[in-house]
DNA sequence: ACTAACGGGACGTCCCGTTTTT
DNA sequence: AAAAACGGGACGTCCCGTTAGT
């Protein structure tokens, strides 16, 4: 875990002004259009405009983001979680080294963009387009997750088992996290997905 | 489980011929869209298209079906889901009466609309903007679902547990629905689930 | 050639409201095109402001011309040319039949749409893409044309000489209306075809 | 016609390194471009998809040919082929005069870049926008062949019968490349050429 | 000098809702 | 009530010219 600390400031030591700026840019077209999307909503906020609320040129905005959906969807924690899967003891039960991994990111992503996962999370709760694309997403990271897991057990990477196992946690934690989000009580998102994990563990009894 | 296989055609008494011809043209929109996304995919084919195989003027399609993504989604099985679902004995275990309710319902569907349970599958799985609308629709699912597992077990329908064990359940029957896809033995798709469910039954131990 | 004379206005027994109408908006986008285009040029000249010129959205614009290049290219002569071709003796040298069918074309269009033939022809010689668009019907034309003459000649029709003929008689016309153009004498056009054939006929001796 | 064989590397004495690097970029955007529009079309190829390919800057693609079309259409060969024509008697026939300037570049484009020519007869063909430009490079080809043609005979350079002479000329020329292309006897281009000034010679008759 | 980034604008496609004819 | 046409707006792609960095 302490690695993936490290995260994007993990290799600051030199970057040109022009990589710098072009963060900024970058920064500042999600910043914006997070800010217009919860004002007007998604659907209604033109990429013209986010060009426009983060000074640029829309096709600057084109340039970073292929499509509008990207600026909402695009991130760069899969392989962290991968790594820190790997990370965890193999004779550790799959319930417990995927539960590390993703709480480990989770924190993460709140200490890095503060405040921005609940928005994002009502988002892509709201917005159907966001949500195809993020479950395509999805399902690279059940994928990879699943590769990761059937090498650890020694199962074929397209093992039934193996999959249920990780769409089960994922489902469970997407759960929790809108179930700590409805409550905005998102800080206490671990504990939450602690319990759902739990009920999972137990075979789903109630 | 008998009544079940009564759904659409069941109640045949007496539908006007206007009301059969709506729905032998809400068939022909359906049928078209489904061959032509089939053929050129489902984003390169626009609405105009689908209205000219299927036969129609483009406002008529529009008024059949409020938009282009219903007409892939739009089903009429999550009553019945429901209906299934309250038919089970009370002290059944969850995991035993979600499972008697799902395959009962895709026992069904692919007995009503033959083969076009893999066409829908696959372009759910390949288009994310159905994606998106699905599992908006699967979202509602899951609440009808998890508010009758609540009243069932006498828990708030918002409870987390709840929530966890139909998302868990869904999870696991859709990645047992497209491992089947993936083999092309869609008609095992019983011993699929009831392997799937089993792995969630066990407490996902690998 | 009388027969020629009803060309458009041919059938005009019973036209809904609603084709009239498509007529109109059709001559209304094109006027207002080309209006604009000997303004301010073709490339200086934005569909936007055709549509707005024309009192009509975009979308129709786009709708009645699939591209703003076929605003200037489209017109519906082809298939009389070919009538007239057809029309003359068989024993006719193919030198006069072309002559006759060319001339009485172009005669027919400059009564039709008066005025409007140099527009057209400055617009070609002048925008590149235009010409290219040209080309590529009259590649068409072309083709049609050496057609209609291999038949009539007992030869295949991707002959050589046939397709020489075409050729040289096309490109002869066109140097002609260009002529004439240049001089500002449109009218004269049918003199200065004769005289470019006549060239042609000589076996192009100086 | 031996002088014209000394094309562009016939000056070869003392060019600096910066020049033989411009050439070779030169040569190496035009490569990758031709290349690529093979493959894709031209119209699927992007500007940036060539600079990639050639290993330069989009900026530096641009300071070489200042439009994407230029790539295609430039060429260095209208001033030899003038040359060609002064050269030629002045009382052999305008058509025999023509016929050797022509065949006699041709052959040695076919000798510069081997295997070219079809590629970009074919593009040529294909592409609107290039024949657009093509043709404008043609208008260009044409008055200075006609400006020759002219000043050999003793005539106004707008000259109606010096261009349609001319006109003819590449029009037949144009067909016989396009004909043996086809066929894929490119190798057979002068014959066919020959074939077509032949029938041009006896006054288009079949 | 070279190149990356940006700006600005056009094009053409699509969707969906409204208005007009039939 | 069905259809045809239209309107309006968004999206994403491309091109080419300029500016700012290395």
């Amino acid at each position: 875990m302490r690695s993936m600390a490290r995260t994007t400031p993990a290799a600051p030591p030199k970057l040109g002004l022009r990589e710098r700026k072009k963060i900024q840019t970058r920064q500042a077209i999600r910043r914006a259009a997070y800010r217009l999307f919860q004002e007007q909503g998604y659907d209604a906020t033109p990429v013209d405009q986010i060009a426009e609320a983060a000074d640029v040129s829309p096709s600057t905005v084109f340039r970073y983001f292929p499509t509008k959906e990207d600026i909402v969807l695009t991130d760069e924690y899969d392989p962290l979680m991968l790594e820190a899967l790997r990370a965890r003891p193999l004779d550790e039960p799959p319930l417990t080294s995927l539960r590390h991994a993703l709480v480990g990111l989770i924190r993460q992503y709140a200490e890095d963009a503060h405040g921005e996962l609940e928005v994002r999370l009502t988002l892509i709760r709201q917005v159907p387009a966001l949500r195809g694309r993020l479950s395509e997403g999805m399902t690279q990271t059940r994928d990879m997750l699943g590769e990761v897991l059937a090498e650890r057990s020694g199962r074929a990477a397209d093992d039934l088992d193996v999959r249920v196992v990780v769409a089960a946690v994922l489902g469970a934690v997407q759960e929790a996290l809108f179930h700590c989000l409805d409550r905005g009580r998102i800080e206490d998102v671990e504990k939450g997905i602690d319990r759902a994990l739990e009920v999972l563990a137990r075979g789903l009894t109630l």
